[in-house]
DNA sequence: AATGAATGAGAATTCATTCAT
DNA sequence: TATGAATGAATTCTCATTCAT
């Protein structure tokens, strides 16, 4: 279910001028700028075209430098969908773990996910866009790049679930993996098909509390259910 | 969320030479053939590198024709993966239908659902393959082409819901689309996972089954659940 | 000013079952027919879409026969081409011949040959045709292959030139070989525009009987003009 | 008489980079060079081994240009010889327009005209090229895109030979536009039958000067010739 | 002889990437 | 750094020709 190998750049000679971040250093700070804004224009352009039917000038164009100078900060076209995964996932998980780690029961914590996945926590709608979007874009790029990233992202969904699982709160008789994976299909099958159709501004918000129910319904222990 | 616009064909000036299927004619089973054998080819090989890493000639050399041959039965690439998922979902719905028709309650049929998405059930695991697979390739495809049969798919898992919701079995305070959508999401990520991380035989049913509990658990009423 | 070489078949192995029109030869007849009825076809396709962006099934369409049939009669689409003018030429220079013979004045065989090249003549209109067409298709094959042919059809017109010329009729400073070339381009150009607009039935044979007027006019030795 | 439908351009998305021509700028002159350069290399190279026989890398390496250059400044190699024959024809008209006011008598220009087609114009040479070798390789073209140029072209001789009726010199009883026709033709004869056998620098020459008494033998008025 | 499905060489075109300015 | 014109490898699709039936 993947793309074999990644298509080699014809000459890797030039590493990206600047791989790393250095846009909160003081002083000008045009270039961390520039970085910043391909990325956004990328995942954008992206997500409205999808990675292979986008061509690198259109990335340029949306946003506003040259084609020549993404080659500036990305190796490729490749590494450019690498690093806005990277990028993202990562500031999503900061982001999940801050949010989380404010919440007390696990119940609590689930819901919050459901919501950052769904887009729907104030701001942060483009950490969200960028799991659902990329992760269709290359099965290659997941399996043999982002995979452990994604899987990192995973992991702190199954976390709760086990914390829940300790506490008593679910049931423990399935893998908090799984319901990790099953959790994130969920929220990523509910965000295709919002897509899919015209986007209806309150649907979505419906949508994740009728989701949280179920999930939360599905993996309540009974015990606590049934008083 | 899409891939833009879709080569439109050039106009079906050649229609597929042999679009109907008179295989089970007894006899040589000559025809038909060779539109079959490119469709199983492009699953396989769609399936292990994607869509658009996947050359044609690749495509024909795993169905073992010229390059040109594929030519006579689809009009383009594009064309080919829209048959694929077109031919493929109808089967699905078809068999899905079957199945279906023969069990009693609703929680039974969603459970044959499950299993039937997750390739469980024997010789059936191609149609499940396509759903997973080809809905990854292309959002293109999906949205302006494949959606209504894709959302035809939905439907009939939907319909399973809203019966268990006439006949109280279910909860009724979630939209059955919305739990279409859901389980379907929740399945592919499933496969998805699978897929990413190194195929064992057996963890695949035991998902199933822990996923049957869990959405099962989650979507029945709580009337049932708590006598 | 031409196509440098042509297109070498991939393997010439088989040469046309038929060269020869042995379509007069009596019983079946069915066999000549063939090679009339794709030689037929051919002018009418190629006349309309042009040699090269004519297809060779499209040929056959139009003759009614299979796509592989042409090839019992033809080698390739280059000899084809080259069979039509070749056949047609032939025939247009016996008619000539015929035609020419009978009249008396070269004034009167000019005006002939004007009507003929022009079409006008009833039920010859195809050779006419073929002239004007197939020239215009593949300068190699007029190069290298037709010439021969078509020098032979100016030479025509040169020997009625130079035939006013020894009687006094014709002006003499002039190469019988230019006026036959004049003549036939004049004639062609004629067909030209006349086919690029849209054609009225009567502006043609208006334009011949006008056209005979300047030619002869342009040619007839002055003595005579001026009493 | 032509080729069918011609390919659209995909919508001009690219416009040639450079259309204009600043090449008179004075300086490096670095630019419009490329587009300039790609038209001399295609006329050279169509006139050679004619339109369809020419493959867009041949016409590349002639320009001393990468293949996909070429795709900078035209949409496609049918617009390249669109562009082509509209650039020319467009210096070809100006060019006449310039020479023939020039010239006080119908005859005169009338003359001019001939030995301009015929490229006998110091260094003119190749806009009359264009006229004879393009019209010859797309009737399509002519048909669907160039006819307008061309009977713009066919109007200017045509207008000389009224400007002559009206004074009385050329013989009133044939249409202006038939001659023109027609002298166009026989131009375009004698210029192809030059090219289909070997070049002799004379005969050229000498065809243009019998070639102009024909033509003006013919379309005088026969008053003037006896007085 | 006739057929027409199959073949596969060949060509136009695209687009990621480079590099001179 | 930034630019964007130029590059040319790579890919889809076409169509003359073959050949099993």
């Amino acid at each position: 279910m993947s793309e074999g190998s990644f298509s080699k750049p014809r000459a890797a000679k030039k590493q990206s001028v600047r791989a790393v971040d250095d846009a909160e250093a003081g002083g000008l700070k045009r270039t961390g700028d520039k970085r910043e804004r391909i990325l956004r224009a990328a995942v954008e352009v992206f997500a409205r075209q999808g990675f292979y039917k986008t061509r690198v000038s259109e990335v340029a164009k949306a946003a506003g430098v040259a084609d020549g100078t993404i080659y500036l900060y990305f190796d490729s076209k490749d590494q450019l969908l690498l690093s806005l995964f990277e990028d993202r996932i990562e500031k999503l998980l900061t982001f999940l773990a801050k949010e989380i780690a404010a919440l007390a029961s696990p119940e609590e914590k689930l819901r919050r996910i459901i919501e950052l996945q769904l887009g729907l926590l104030d701001g942060e709608r483009e950490l969200a866009e960028v799991v659902t979007i990329i992760v269709r874009q290359s099965n290659t790029l997941l399996r043999e790049h982002a995979a452990p990233k994604f899987l990192a992202y995973l992991d702190a969904i199954a976390s709760v679930v086990a914390e829940g699982q300790r506490e008593g709160t679910f049931r423990s008789d399935v893998s908090p993996h799984l319901v990790a994976r099953a959790v994130f299909g969920a929220l990523d099958g509910i965000a295709l098909t919002w897509a899919l159709g015209k986007p209806e501004v309150g649907a979505l918000k419906r949508s994740a509390s009728q989701l949280s129910a179920l999930i939360l319904g599905g993996i309540r222990s009974s015990e606590r259910t049934s008083p």
